[in-house]
DNA sequence: CGAATTTGACCGGCGC
DNA sequence: GCGCCGGTCAAATTCG
């Protein structure tokens, strides 16, 4: 049985007006298909949040262009996709993050999306919206990717070191949600997990931030 | 005894 | 402007 996982990629730093041309559609990595088990899964995942992440022009200007390149061709073929009737992905356009003036998850809509497409519930993906900052008046987003996994474990090992520093219990949920942050210096990269409520056999996980530095190195290299 | 976690307080954004 | 809600802080507590 085949499946599809999608992640859906925003580069981070950029205008709000931006954001829907700059977004694409990745296809997630084929090893994946077979989908071994929730924590091979959960460090692929993790590493592609890094390569996006890596996506911000700002960030990595020396790595810009290939990045951006992927992304765009990316883009092009989510395009293709979407003007493509017979294909899957033709109406996987969700988030609409344009209209996105509230300080909040869509990650409900991704859900709706994907689950309306009738994806297989252990591997959906989605990319939530993302918390609204202001970098010289101008309002950009943090990148942040998200994704659930069918796991007995909350917090699975992606090769970084994380500090607990909150729990929440959000509306409508019975399982609390928590929040780490990477306990590498310099890093501000948080992440939180949470148990599905309407699963929770289900964690979500969703990472927020870029990585200055590189997984399980948890002593400092030169 | 230092480090990590727990947990209620605090705070800021957003909707009404 | 006020209250709700999610995210963060930080003091207390637990852990190793």
């Amino acid at each position: 049985m085949s499946y599809t996982s999608q992640a859906m990629l925003n580069q981070g730093l950029f205008e709000e007006q931006e954001m829907a041309t700059q977004m694409g559609f990745f296809t997630f990595p084929p090893n994946l298909s077979s989908f071994p088990d929730p924590l091979s899964c959960y460090q692929s995942l993790n590493a592609f949040n890094i390569a996006a992440a890596s996506l911000a022009a700002d960030a990595v200007p020396n790595s810009a262009a290939n990045l951006t390149e992927t992304l765009l061709s990316s883009a092009s073929t989510y395009q293709k996709n979407r003007e493509d009737p017979t294909s899957d992905f033709g109406e996987l356009h969700l988030l609409s993050l344009q209209r996105s003036s509230a300080n909040f998850w869509a990650w409900g809509e991704a859900n709706e999306c994907l689950e309306r497409k009738k994806f297989g519930v252990d591997d959906h993906l989605g990319v939530s919206a993302m918390k609204m900052k202001r970098i010289k008046g101008r309002k950009v987003r943090e990148p942040r990717f998200c994704f659930k996994t069918m796991s007995d474990v909350d917090v699975l090992d992606d090769g970084y070191k994380w500090r607990k520093y909150g729990q929440k219990v959000v509306k409508n949920t019975q399982h609390p949600r928590s929040y780490y942050r990477c306990t590498q210096d310099n890093c501000r990269v948080k992440k939180r997990v949470e148990r599905l409520a309407e699963d929770p056999r289900m964690v979500m996980t969703t990472y927020e931030g870029r990585h200055a530095h590189s997984p399980s190195h948890d002593l400092d290299d030169s």
